[in-house]
This record gives structure tokens, sequence and C-alpha cells, in this order.
DNA sequence: GTATCTGCAAAACATTTGCAATTCT
DNA sequence: AGAATTGCAAATGTTTTGCAGATAC
């Protein structure tokens, strides 16, 4: 899982074409943003990281470019807290680790012998969330 | 996993009172109402599922007293979806289903041999949360 | 009689919506 | 020009908070 490459903006320009969406400034942005950063940040932390290189960009802006990626699964959701939204570009299966000291959350990926379980009857899975809260190892 | 039986507001008074709650009536409602439903409601749900026995109940009340209870550890919440906090009496660890056509979310018992991953790097797991989202056998 | 509990009204806060202005082709 | 996109201002909806009245021991 080394996704810790990073990409220019004229690569997420081409993902996000390829992916289905015209890829306006913002939306490049918005998904450079995600692509590079791995913390899982929340609306306002997207619009924070990136106001300086669009004075004019407004928080309804992210959550119109949000939006529009979860629709095109392009990022996923993560709804690990009720207060707060957060997004991710990764993709793949992977939990969710908040720490309820300093707040932060990491990824938890799986080896290749784990196995999550899922539901027997008949129910048709489109999306797995895996998440914990605890203390991280330098909370604790 | 069979906690199908249902308890009477006399059973869930002792049971507040030995977990450490003054069992008050409207606290003894909402745990009677939360144990006897499986559905995992939200506040609002379990405000109009007692309103009848407590005329003068308010949605505030719902809201502390679940907090309450979950500080206390007597039930837990439920963030599957981001516009709707639900509460679950059941505290084994098992997983919830949305069905995103009816709504509703269904329970996900383990079998024995199932193993749910847990995070390696030193963090000190509370709690787990399993979520699936798709279509329940009656919607596909 | 004092501490606890309840519930109204208002506040807080994240997200959504309506719509007019802007941008792109 | 026409369609898509942006962003302001207002609305929405859920949960929280302040506080006064009610209840319990």
């Amino acid at each position: 899982m080394m996704k810790d490459q990073t990409l220019t903006p004229q690569d997420c320009s081409k993902k996000l074409r390829e992916m289905g969406i015209n890829p306006s400034a913002q939306r490049i942005a918005v998904y450079t943003y995600l692509f590079n950063h791995r913390n899982h940040p929340t609306a306002e932390t997207i619009y924070n990281g990136i106001i300086s290189e669009y004075p004019s960009l407004s928080l309804t802006t992210i959550y119109n470019t949000v939006k529009l990626f979860q629709a095109n699964r392009v990022i996923q959701a993560i709804y690990i807290e009720d207060n707060e939204l957060r997004y991710d570009a990764d993709l793949s299966l992977h939990g969710h680790a908040k720490c309820k000291c300093c707040g932060e959350v990491f990824d938890v990926f799986f080896d290749q012998n784990a196995k999550v379980p899922v539901p027997g009857d008949g129910f048709d899975v489109e999306d797995i969330q895996l998440y914990y809260r605890g203390r991280c190892k330098r909370c604790r």
C-alpha cells in the first residue's frame, strides 16, 4: 500500500478527467490536497489548506466538490465522529483509528490474511467502514 | 447472541442501578425502549416511542439521558450516517449494516472463527465499529 | 432543604440550498 | 450565447447549553 507518493496538480487534473470529472481549478486543488494529505481532513481543513492559492474560494465550493467526488467514487467520506465529516482519497479497504486524546485519525491497513467479516443474510455490501477509537502510541 | 428477550421497566430499573445510574422514570423509559427495540433508534425515534407514556417528556431529556448512558457504558452510539446519531443497547462486538434503499440498520453478528483485524502499531483500542452500506435482502 | 433531574427556549455548528454572478467553450 | 461552475447569504436540522422550575431523598 505505497501511496506515499505525491501528485502534481497536472497529474490530478488528468486523473479527474479519467474519472469523468471536469477538472476545474478548484476541483484540481481539492483533489490534489486530498491525495497528498493523508490525514483525513474535514471540509474546513481542506479549505484552510488551499485558501491561500484561491483567495476567492468558498467553503460551499469545498462541500460541492467533495460531494461530487463522492458520487463519482473518487474519494470516500469518513463518519468516525458525529460532529465532523472527514474525507479520504484512498479508496482501498482499510480502517481508521481515531485517538480520543490528540484527535488524530490514522489509517489501519490489514495484512494479507486478515479477513473482515461480512454480513451473511443476503445483504449486498457496497461499502465497508472499520473504525477504532482509543489512544495512539504517542498519547498512551 | 440471544438478546431477543424483552425486559420490564422493573428489570431495567434494577439494571440501571447496578450500572451506577439513578433510575428516574424517564431514564427507565429510555433504557427499556432501547433494550426492547433493537432497530437502532435515533434520539427522535426514542422520543416518539415513549412520549405517550410521559406527555411532559422533552427531546432534551432524551439527549441528556443517552449521553449519560454512553458515559457509563450502558449503551453505545452508532455513527453510520452523518446526519443522524443512533443508539444501541447491545454492547457486544457486532457490526451494523445500513440499507441505502429502505434506510434500516441491521445487526451483523460474527461467527466464532471470524476475526476483526486490529491496528498493529501500538494503538490502544477501546472501541471497534464495523459498518456496512448496501442493500438488504428485501430491497435487492 | 439540598442536590439531582427535567425541560423550555435559545444557541451553536456543520452542512445544504437558492440563486445571482462568473467562467469556460 | 449557452452550459457549467462558483460563492454569497440564508436556511436547515441535529445536538448542546443556560437556566429556572420540579422532583426526590
